[in-house]
DNA sequence: CTTTATAGTGAACATACGTTCACAGTAAAT
DNA sequence: ATTTACTGTGAACGTATGTTCACTATAAAG
């Protein structure tokens, strides 16, 4: 009795001051909140050092602040946070390449300032980023499909983007595709090591960023090069 | 009193036949025999769904068939026995690699017969060859980096092998590394997305090592169309 | 043959886990 | 104002985990 009465005015105090942020708008706002605050403890928690399937429910009920209950009020189990996780991530993915396409446009040094802009969103979006570099090959079959999905159609968007080239005449669809998947799969690659560098040594950063932008450099000399078998033949 | 000795019988007895396999060897043989027994469990729990980091300690010695005690005296942890299937791992690709160039050196079709022969070995070697794909970018940072150590060795070594091509004049030692690297990458990416298709459906694997092989020969076209600043000049 | 070194045992430990349940508090609907 | 719907609680459960310890059995060394 003591007990559940001093415990409860521990947890009034404890609130008291964020208690306008905690409580503040509707249900829905409300819950919406604390599904995200499981959504974000779980990519804090594999931070660095750990991959998804290692992380616990509760853990991530416990880093998030709810009681492991609370869990199945937003989620199955861990499956389906996971997969909460690659649509969030695949979300600001597609955001920072559009936004990296625009910066692009002027068309100057092109490949330099695209991976440079990506590679800025990645830093900034850091968690995401690397969510998806983890969970591609690692965990889970059903998750790791779910990656791999997101990055086929990411690589079928590039790749509609590269046909509108010049030099993209003698390449066949099919081709076109193979291509983008090549850039997609260097670009991811390097975003990857990028983000697990020492975060204070922009000499290898830099040291990355040249040998990313040359393997574009690379690859767009050979899609040059390139003439698929009965395109362009005329 | 009875019980330990029924136990005892029950041991004798159930090992009986494998008798001459369990026990041949001498000590030190069968200390070895038992440290394989832990590294190939390792490797069998992690068979399609699972992360080395969620494989757990007890699992391993479980399905090993030794009790948890045991394991600490081959390993302090589950790390080393982590960073000893690194080894192993790469043992099995380098011998692969080798392999792969000796069928590769009539060179008709040097690059596709590469593809074949290098994804053949994948397939006889697959839970090698799924271990590194997983843990390249997955896990605890200490494997990931010991992974990382023989990715780039293993660049290097087929750095020195593309410059014995005749068109290598013109490319400087640093951006054949980097090409390397783009081929390293090309080849362990479609590795792993090959081991990770349904094991019976030789359509989709066709088109893959077809796309493979594209994405290759592109590279080595843009290589080809390649010249290093200050390289080759003369 | 006797002694020594050591691979594997089995029990115990404290701790963590996923999941369940009845319940409390409180927006939202009536 | 009363009822309903639902997010979060706290306790409990059975099970699994990593690590320790004194032990047994037996090759290898003396």
């Amino acid at each position: 009795m003591t007990l559940r009465k001093l415990r409860a005015a521990r947890r009034n105090s404890a609130v008291g001051a964020d208690d306008a942020l905690q409580s503040a708008g509707s249900r829905d706002e409300r819950k919406q909140r604390t599904r995200r605050a499981l959504l974000d403890a779980a990519l804090e928690l594999m931070q660095g050092e750990r991959s998804f399937s290692s992380v616990s429910l509760r853990e991530v009920t416990r880093s998030a602040g709810v009681v492991p209950a609370a869990f199945y009020r937003h989620f199955t189990g861990m499956e389906e946070l996971g997969l909460a996780l690659v649509d969030d991530s695949f979300k600001t993915l597609r955001r920072s390449m559009r936004e990296a396409r625009a910066a692009a446009l002027p068309a100057t040094h092109l490949i330099r300032r695209s991976v440079e802009t990506f590679l800025g969103y990645a830093q900034t979006h850091r968690r995401h980023f690397q969510f998806i570099a983890k969970e591609r090959f690692g965990g889970s079959s059903v998750i790791r499909f779910a990656v791999r999905k997101e990055v086929h159609l990411f690589t079928s968007e590039l790749s509609t983007d590269l046909a509108r080239f010049p030099l993209a005449g003698k390449i066949s669809t099919e081709d076109l595709q193979m291509i983008a998947g090549l850039v997609v799969q260097t670009v991811l690659m390097a975003t990857e090591v990028f983000l697990d560098m020492p975060q204070n040594d922009p000499e290898d950063a830099a040291q990355l960023y040249q040998q990313t932008e040359k393997q574009l450099r690379l690859i767009f000399i050979g899609a040059q090069g390139w003439r698929s078998k009965g395109a362009g033949r005329g």
